[in-house]
This record gives structure tokens, sequence and C-alpha cells, in this order.
DNA sequence: GCCGAAATAGAATAAACGTTCCACACCTTG
DNA sequence: CAAGGTGTGGAACGTTTATTCTATTTCGGC
């Protein structure tokens, strides 16, 4: 009589138990397939959710919730969600009450700024995880990984997300010229055939950043703006158009969600073009 | 017969709770106030303990914390809960869910580099607020709102936090220069007295903002160091030195905290000069 | 279409937990 | 010093929630 089943030993971590759900998944009885299904789907729920609530969303009985904990190798519904509570609990641990007891310096202080700074951030990260555009994300990484040399162009609060831009791609090895101003040239014969124009630009835009745009685009190139919802006016002058909805504190933005999203468009680009 | 204390309701909200724990506080029987101290400095475990380890956190027995939860105007421990869960169930709502999914698509993809990056700088933001080094910013601030003209150091990877500073310091009327070695131009003459130096370098430091440091050092201008921990060897450089502990993904980091801090720093400066 | 094994649902059981209540201690007030 | 009120701890209660067990159904192979 061998152990049917390996008889699975209980994820130790949240990504462990991802791993073993998908290779479990497939070849399931019908109600273990439904909580495998709903389970993945709602992995965050689990921490706070009793049994009898996870299995009513399935669509099975709290026994079968219960079979589908012990066949992922915990002894029972407790211990499965002990993984989440404790995966929860590590991200919030004192984070929260930092951030207020920061605050409670009383509006002025630095340390209140960084509070409101910190949580200006890390809602824009949030919100570009929640609203990020595959489709133009992919599509911008295919333009970019086939232009013989990359143009950036961002003046004013978008500069230093196309210099760090600069900084990377050359790091990668990957030709690209930052449109800087400097000397107050516009680098206009730079522009030639086969090169892509990524334009780093917020509302009010830039009138640099846009005559730019219209020229590479006069000249055949493919335009990509990275810029902030709504983008109204942008569509008929670029190609592919990347939205972030980035948090202000006062008059001031972090920039954090616009370089994430521009740092992950440059290492698709390096790794589109090694392969 | 008045009811004695007002009969408080429950509060609706998280920080409504704080404002009502801090009005109860001081005037409180022993063991009550020994329960609204551990709550005040563990907010965010409530959502996922029971009465019994809550009540052993802050030493008294369960029927106490009971009594607090009741004075706070709950009906009980249950209904106290129920606030803290559902604030921690918005915050995670469809994030996590939304991050993995994002991950899900593989290695390599775009959406998985970005769903990387977002996670690095939560993670980053977090870092800094959880480990900021209030007396240093405080003497930062303190240094850069006497200074006559900043000066602002940043090569390479720092280059981005240093360059959105001056656009950030001339926005605000503060006057800054920002030494960008265009040129190859040392700008050495225009350290005067009464000026101040904020460098931002990261480990391997650059050797221009190092020569710059010891430079401002030998015309007795103050020193400003941002940079990531361990900061070795800058002590003998700077007088000030704010570190930030920034999540790194594969080779590249996305500044967020140092631009969070930096930002902070610029805005509590222009703060200071107003009054 | 029958037989064996696996899967399932629902009821029964057990554990954990929140909640209440009461007797006792303490502190204040007359 | 006595009496009344308030604060306190612990035990008992009732509810919620996890878990197990078993009768019944479903499915696959002969």
């Amino acid at each position: 009589m061998p152990a049917d089943p390996p008889a699975l030993s209980p994820p130790a971590t949240v990504e462990a138990f991802r791993d073993q759900l998908l290779g479990l998944s497939g070849n399931l009885p019908r109600r273990l397939q439904q909580c495998a299904d709903h389970v993945a789907r709602n992995l965050d729920a689990i921490a706070l959710s009793t049994v009898a609530q996870l299995a009513q969303g399935a669509g099975v009985p709290p026994s079968a919730m219960m079979r589908f904990c012990q066949i992922m190798g915990f002894s029972g519904y407790a211990e499965m969600q002990r993984l989440f509570r404790s995966a929860l609990a590590r991200s919030a641990p004192d984070y929260a009450t930092r951030l207020a007891n920061l605050k409670a310096g009383g509006a002025g202080h630095p340390s209140t700024l960084v509070a409101e700074f910190v949580e200006a951030g890390r809602q824009s990260m949030e919100a570009l995880a929640r609203d990020l555009n595959e489709t133009a994300l992919n599509q911008a990484v295919a333009t970019l990984s086939h232009a013989k040399t990359i143009h950036l162009a961002g003046f004013r609060r978008s500069f230093p997300v196309a210099a760090y831009l600069a900084y990377v791609f050359d790091k990668l090895g990957i030709a690209a010229v930052l449109h800087d101003g400097v000397a107050g040239l516009a680098h206009r014969a730079t522009l030639q055939r086969g090169d892509a124009l990524l334009a780093i630009t917020f509302a009010p835009y830039s009138d640099e950043t846009l005559a730019l745009a219209r020229q590479a685009r006069a000249s055949g190139l493919p335009v990509i703006f990275l810029t902030d919802p709504p983008a109204t006016g942008l569509a008929p002058l670029g190609d592919t158009i990347l939205t972030v909805a980035e948090i202000d504190f006062g008059a001031f933005r972090s920039l954090s969600a616009a370089i994430a999203l521009a740092l992950s468009l440059a290492v698709a680009v390096a790794a589109r073009r090694e392969t």
C-alpha cells in the first residue's frame, strides 16, 4: 500500500503554496478543482476568511475545502490559514504604526513629510500594479527592442526619469540618446530611420517634448509616451501610450511609479534583445 | 444616574480609533491604561490576534481587554476586531492578487518585471519609514535651511535624484546648484562661505562626489550625505549622514525611497525658511 | 449493467474563542 | 474606622468555527 499521492508536505511560503497548487491543478476531482481555482484567485482572502466563507465562495461544502487543505499537505484549514496570516502580519508588522507615529510629530515636521511621501509612493505603486495596461507595455517593449537607437525625451519634472533611463540603457549596452536640451541643441538630425522615441511627460506637457514627438512622427519613427492619465491629446502623437497614475503629495510627486515602469521597460527590452 | 462616561460610540475608522484612544488615555484605571498603551503600540496586530493573545501582550487578563473594548464604544472584542480586519482587507484587496497575476506571466515577461519593481519599491518605502533616523533628518533640514546656496552632487545612478532636487528647489525658490559635470567643469569656485553641500551617492561611491565633499569640508562648509547603509567611510567626510536601505531588483534599484526622502528634505527646508 | 473504489455531502463532534457574571480586593468618602 | 463604590481576576457559559465520521452517490473498468 504505497501512499497513493506521495503525501505532499505543507508549503512554507506563499510562493511555494502557489507552485504546489499549480502542480496539483488539472488532475483533481471536480470539487477539489473548484477549491483550487477559487483559492488561487483569492489568495489574500484566506487569511481573514473562515472555512465556511471560503467554501461558499468556491461553491462547495466546507468538508470539501477541508479535504483540499489536506491534499495540499496541511493538517487542516487552521494550519493553512496560519501560513497566510503570518505572511500578512509580516507585511504590516509595524509599518502602519510607524507611519502613524511619524505623522504624529505634527504637520510641517520633516518626519511627517517623509510619512506622507512614503504613503503617496506606496499608493502609486499599488495603482501601477492595479491599472497596468499589459497590452501597451508589451507593444512598447516590442517597438523599443527593434529600435536602432532609443531617443529619450523628458524635461522638467520628467527629466529625472529620462536621465535614469539613459543611465540604465547605457549600463545594459543599449544605444540611447538623452535629449537633455543642454546648449539648446535640438539634436534633430539624430532622429534616424530605424530609431524610436520614448517621451516622458506629465500634464501639462512640455512643448519641447511634444515638438520632438511631432518631428519623430513626421519622420516615420514610432513614438511611445509615458505619461499620466487621462493623456488627453496625446493619442495622435504617439503609437503607444503608457499611463501611470502617480499620487501627488502637495505640489510634488515621488515619481516612484513612473521610475518603476520605466525600469521594467528597460530591462524587458534588454531581455528581448538578448534572445 | 447620568451615564457617567457619555458612553462613547464605536469609531468607524482606524484614524477615529486612534483619536478616541488618545482622548481616553491618561485618566483610565490601571489595567485599562495598560490595554490602551499596548493597543496603541500594536494597532496592526489586532486584526489577527485573539483576545487572549492581545491581553497577554498587554499583561492583563482577557476580561480586562474585554472591558477596554466596551469603554471604547464597541459591543465587544469581535466588533472592534471587525474594524481592523476590514481596514486590513481593504489595503490588500486585489493588490496582492494582482501582483501574483502579473508575476504569473512568467519570468522575463514585462508585466512580471513591473511586479518585481513594484514590490521592491514598496519594500523600500516601508524600510524608509521603519529605519528613518529622525535626528539626522532634522539636523539636515536645519543645516540646509541656513545655507545661502545648496550644492547638489550626484552622479551615475544618483544623478536622477540630484536632478530632481535641483528642479524642486528651483520651483520652491531656493538657491541650488546642480553639479552635473557637464563640460567637465568642477565648479570649485562656486562653493562659498555660507553654502552647504548635499551629496547623494550609493556604494561604490563615485570619486567626483567624494572629491567635492572633501573640498567643501576643507572650505568649512557643512556636508550632508544621502547614501545607503552602512555608509562605511563616509563619516569623516560628512556632518550629517542620511541612509536609505533601497531594495534592489536585479542590478537596478527603483530609487523610490531615496527620492521620497530627498523630496521630504526639500519641502521641509522650504517650510523652515518661510517662517 | 454490475462491482469496487474513490469522492462527496451533511450531520455529529470537538476545540477554540468571545463574552458574561460574580465574588473579592482596593480605594475613596463620610 | 466603616460603608459604598469602583476596579479586578477568574471561572462558567454560550457561540462560533474547525474537524471528523459515515451514509450515499458517482465514476471507471470489466
